[in-house]
DNA sequence: GTCAAGTTTCTGTATTTACCGAAACAACCG
DNA sequence: CGGTTGTTTCGGTAAATACAGAAACTTGAC
């Protein structure tokens, strides 16, 4: 067992309620936030006592979260048990969040459009027309994002810092760059 | 009314199946599908009638829409009708989307883990500390959001292609270049 | 004012989804 | 091989959500 702190339990109930927004369904979304908090890996059973939740749905559950990469299972000397352990950087946890959540939402949305504007071919120009430009700029962000999908987190993180302090002209700047700003990127990264 | 083509009914069913997912309801999205599709405004009454939906249901599921930006009201001479429209223009459209799944998703989290941490105070550090690194980035993540929420779509789109026309071996340098990105982005935008 | 056309609110029903608990299944020990 | 400990599958129940249809409300014409 595993006794709660008023703080814990707090953050574990509205982290559960978050799941639910996030298509993750709420046992689970505890499961995460108590492994998440504890020093320690858990077993099923602490898991199960603690949170007051069936045997059966921790297993599942816990299954969820080994298949999308954010537990594992850890070994203990002298205990047969299963012991569970979550991803301990924030930053490796989102990614992988981001990750499923673009094969579950985003991925099926582009596979559709591309079968609907292939069948679209004889009907009506206007409807294809519409379905290609929707597809265009999927393509675009998918692949946008499949690139920064390859910078490490840490890397990730250090831009963000760097963007945060920019000051507001340099950005206004950015945005008044368009066509020149790949070229230009090209060129710095080579230096 | 308004005749579906076989593509059309395709595309609009998938889209609302699509809806399910991504948090709208089903009739929701199927009229947003609709709208999408249609060269001309469509009344309240078109929607009921093509989609098999209860009038009250679509007048929700308007209202919903409007509130999101996605649709807006226009008005046609010789009718007392409200006419409905859809953004056309697909970047806009997904930007209003993520924006409002940001607002939905993770600012409560935001807000939450702000308290949480604050309320830790004279909790236990471990897992105080925890929560400190989800917030920590969290902000990050939520302030470079806030920036490129700035940037017009169009200037987005350019940048995504001139990425992805970008060789990998540029990209893999800007991967190591870490902490001098900030700077140097900053100088080729004074140029 | 009354009537007519259009829109929204509200309540009950149906569908979906999550979850529990029991039973089956698997692995490991003596 | 039993027996013990741990995990998964399955069926039924409870809870949440979406939706229809009726009733209430708004707006504009006459």
């Amino acid at each position: 067992m595993f006794e709660l702190t008023p703080i814990m339990e707090k953050f574990i109930l509205q982290w559960g309620e978050m799941g639910s927004t996030w298509g993750i369904n709420r046992a689970t979304a505890q499961m995460a936030a108590l492994l998440y908090l504890s020093p320690t890996p858990l077993t099923a059973e602490d898991l199960s006592e603690t949170l007051a939740i069936a045997r059966s749905t921790v297993s599942t559950g816990l299954r969820e979260l080994q298949n999308w990469g954010l537990v594992k299972i850890v070994h203990i000397l002298g205990d047969r048990r299963d012991h569970f352990e979550m991803i301990s950087d924030a930053g490796e946890l989102f990614r992988v969040i981001v990750r499923q959540r673009k094969a579950r939402e985003v991925d099926p949305l582009l596979y559709m459009l591309r079968r609907s504007v292939d069948a679209a071919g004889e009907d009506n120009a206007q409807v294809r027309e519409r379905l290609q430009e929707m597809l265009d700029f999927l393509e675009m962000v998918a692949t946008l994002y499949d690139r920064t999908e390859q910078i490490p987190t840490k890397t990730l993180v250090r831009i963000g810092q760097q963007m945060e302090q920019m000051p507001v002209e340099t950005l206004s700047r950015l945005v008044q760059l368009g066509d020149g700003f790949g070229e230009s990127l090209s060129k710095i990264v080579k230096r």
